[in-house]
DNA sequence: CTGGAGGATCTTTTT
DNA sequence: GATCCTCCAG
């Protein structure tokens, strides 16, 4: 949010109330509506504020009633923000934005609408990723793959890329599809579209995919929400994949009225498709787009802003703003080098018990970390002292296995022929249905072209399936036909109640003697008390479908826990930052994945951490860390040594690093740094050249990249290459992704 | 069909 | 080190 001391308002303002708070840059971007507009919104520059305003004045000075705006935002949370903040600016008119929401939301509802031409009946449910897992599973079976080298899980991930691209099965180019099993992955795609066609259901790629394949074939459809929308919003839009491209396109080509925001140096989700390329080639897709650059914080005093700039400077790849600010220069960022991962949370517990002594809010403290693992040595440290705190988005409410097995059940009982629910609890808890009965089910039922559980109806009255597994299939046939006979008679929540109970599901988890029963009891609980919320089972039941948080307005004082990429949109007063190590942050992984880009996406991190801190940020660093269960040896992030000296002051703690010695853990060509500041820079190098050794290219010769093709050496540092390339032009690249051509 | 033992795996995560 | 998953014996 924006400290209002900070917002220099324009004598010359004029107009409405509610521009008069804006600086030029953000009145600048609420007052051009009409044609493309590409808001490009450095870090803490008042962006939010500068949209739901545009929003706002859309709307206060009559060019778009509030149901011909399609605004669009990536999670639940911002849209709930976006609505909350532009009712607080023009009052009931909000209530009428019925195009604002995630991409996900605005899909169905159009999907809904018009589920009959993409071949869906109206009510076709959304799967959820165990579903899908699950499902694809089956396939993987039926063709007799080793499961092990080819998991469900991976091909997961591989549809969803492919969907991210706009890829549907008929467009999968054999070189994509060569991901999965030797090509067979392109089959497997195929094969679950069609099942899922077949079940009336979609996951959620699909839900982007068959709007954008149902606007395609269906021009008039796609015409009548041309016109609809005569002003279109996208929040974000560094996130946007290429589908979501696509469909925005698509939608702006009538009013071309269309206003994009987004920061490129704040684009941390290129893992799961987001294209910074979408904001690179917003100009030649919109011909005579304005550009306006929000380039005033309003967020970080001086040095934080400063170190955070001359980072993210680093990166090759990126539009380029200068950031400002009209504050003081305040602290310098703090970094600190401790022994191991123990200090590292003891040091920073310590830290935070001061500033509480000096009056300082827990809530305006965070702890953001790269991998969610680090967060255990927070946790147990501030449970033994007695420090509240909070994680933010760790596991999901909708995610926890006992709610959605409850939600299964009420999905089934709303509607029984949802196969993949009737699997996931027709042998949960434990009744005796086995695999194999299972399998008989499923068998009868695609032989006959009927739902399982009408199959399980006639089943029941044969001897093809024995013993318990027989009493208890007709038992749950029974149940689930009186609990869908009780949907119009008994209000949802009691009902809910009632089939936990009756279906044992209640009593599973009561005789269950391990140590997270009670909570899942617990849960269960506070699920029925959140269906109470909504109207009726569908409401509720389409509502877990998309929203898998719950809203928490939690306003107790609590130091807040989270990973690095959930605290993008939020503020502290205080950041620390903890495991800047390389190989955790930037993590390997990323590095060996996607190489210079992951490095960028890695270091886009790094300058979103430190530009979460309003007043105080802190930098650590281990010497020794234990990763898997085994001890490594740490080397300080490369990102530490691209802070700038100018404006970060290093603390060795109590002098702590200094009184280690070498330890068993040290290995040759590194020992703990013994001191920083000037010799900090030396120390990094050093350890980067035993990690990666100098180029051995030369001047001048001839190399070939995956990539750009061939190309001849210009310049040579260190292992970076300056390459002219025959087709691709001049790039710089790192010389493990050139070979020498012969 | 169920429960225990051993084995692989372990970044980030929204919808 | 911890957890989730699979396999196998009962």
């Amino acid at each position: 949010m924006i400290r209002d001391v900070n917002q220099i308002p324009d004598k010359t303002a004029s107009g409405p109330f509610y521009l008069e708070a804006l600086n030029p840059e953000q009145r600048e971007a609420v007052v051009s509506l009409d044609g493309p507009v590409l808001v490009l919104a450095g870090a803490g520059t008042g962006k939010t504020r500068a949209l739901t305003t545009r929003l706002a004045h859309l709307l206060a000075t009559g060019r778009a009633r509030p149901w011909e705006i399609l605004a669009v935002t990536f999670t639940n949370k911002a849209a709930r923000e976006m609505k909350l903040r532009i009712g607080a600016l023009i009052g009931e008119a909000v209530e009428g934005m019925q195009w604002l929401g995630t991409f996900h939301a605005i899909c169905v509802k159009i999907l809904r609408r018009h589920a009959e031409l993409v071949g869906l009946k109206p009510d076709f449910t959304i799967l959820d990723t165990d579903d899908q897992i699950r499902l694809l599973k089956q396939l993987i079976k039926a063709r007799n793959l080793d499961e092990k080298r080819w998991p469900a899980r991976r091909l997961a991930g591989c549809i969803d890329n492919w969907k991210n691209r706009g890829l549907t099965p008929d467009k999968l180019k054999p070189e994509d599809a060569e991901s999965f099993a030797n090509g067979l992955g392109a089959q497997l795609y195929a094969e679950y579209q069609a099942r899922l066609k077949t079940l009336n259901a979609v996951d959620f790629g699909d839900l982007l995919l068959e709007c954008l394949r149902l606007f395609q074939n269906n021009p008039d459809v796609l015409e009548s929400y041309q016109l609809r929308f005569a002003y279109m919003l996208v929040d974000e839009y560094q996130d946007t994949n290429v589908a979501q491209y696509l469909w925005l396109r698509l939608l702006a080509q009538r009013h071309k009225n269309v206003c994009c925001v987004g920061d490129d140096d704040q684009s941390i989700y290129g893992w799961r498709g987001a294209e910074v390329s979408n904001i690179l080639r917003f100009e030649t897709d919109f011909p005579g787009a304005k550009i306006i650059r929000l380039e005033r914080n309003y967020r970080s005093t001086g040095h934080i802003l400063a170190a955070a700039s001359h980072l993210i400077s680093h990166n090759d790849d990126r539009l380029g703003k200068t950031l400002h600010t009209m504050d003081e220069d305040g602290d310098k960022v703090v970094l600190k080098s401790v022994w191991d991962g123990e200090e590292e949370a003891r040091g920073i517990a310590d830290e935070i018990e001061a500033l509480q002594q000096g009056g300082h809010s827990l809530n305006e403290i965070a702890i953001l970390v790269r991998a969610s693992f680090q967060m255990r040595e927070f946790e147990e440290r501030f449970l033994m002292r007695g420090l509240d705190y909070r994680v933010i988005g760790g596991p999901r409410f909708y995610e926890r296995m006992e709610i959605r097995d409850a939600v299964a059940y009420l999905q089934l009982a709303a509607n029984p022929d949802n196969d993949i629910k009737l699997e996931r609890i027709i042998n949960t808890p434990r009744r005796g249905i086995g695999a194999a009965s299972v399998q008989l089910l499923a068998r009868t039922a695609r032989a006959q072209g009927v739902s399982m559980m009408n199959a399980a109806r006639q089943l029941a009255g044969t001897d093809e399936i024995r013993g318990r597994a027989r009493s208890s299939v007709r038992e749950l046939v029974m149940n689930f036909d009186r609990w869908r006979g009780m949907i119009e008679t008994t209000a949802h929540t009691k009902l809910a109640e009632i089939i936990l109970d009756e279906s044992g599901y209640t009593a599973m988890w009561q005789a269950d003697k391990s140590a997270a029963a009670p909570g899942r009891l617990e849960n269960l609980k506070e699920l029925i008390n959140a269906m109470g919320e909504f109207e009726n089972l569908a409401e509720f039941l389409e509502h877990v479908a998309l929203v898998m948080d719950t809203e928490t307005n939690e306003q107790t004082d609590k130091i807040n826990l989270m990973t690095m990429h959930a605290a993008k949109g939020l503020e502290f007063d205080t950041v620390f930052l903890p495991g800047w190590e390389e190989g955790l942050f930037p993590h390997q992984r990323a590095l060996d994945e996607t190489g210079k880009a992951g490095l960028e996406e890695e270091r886009r991190l790094a300058y979103v951490c430190l530009t979460r801190a309003k007043k105080r940020a802190a930098v650590y660093y281990t010497a020794n860390r234990r990763i898997h269960g085994l001890w490594q040896t740490a080397l300080p992030s490369r990102f530490v040594s691209e802070l700038p000296d100018d404006h970060v002051i290093s603390d060795a703690g109590q002098g702590q690093a200094e009184n280690y010695g070498v330890s068993r853990f040290d290995t040759a060509q590194f020992a703990a740094p013994k001191s920083f500041g000037h010799q900090k820079a030396k120390i990094i190098r050093t350890s980067y050249e035993t990690a990666k050794k100098a180029s051995d290219f030369q001047n001048g010769e001839r190399v070939f990249h995956m990539k750009f093709g061939y190309g001849l050496i210009e310049a040579v540092e260190g292992n970076r290459l300056t390459i002219q390339f025959d087709t691709s032009g001049r790039k710089r690249v790192l010389d493990n992704y050139v070979e020498r051509h012969p």
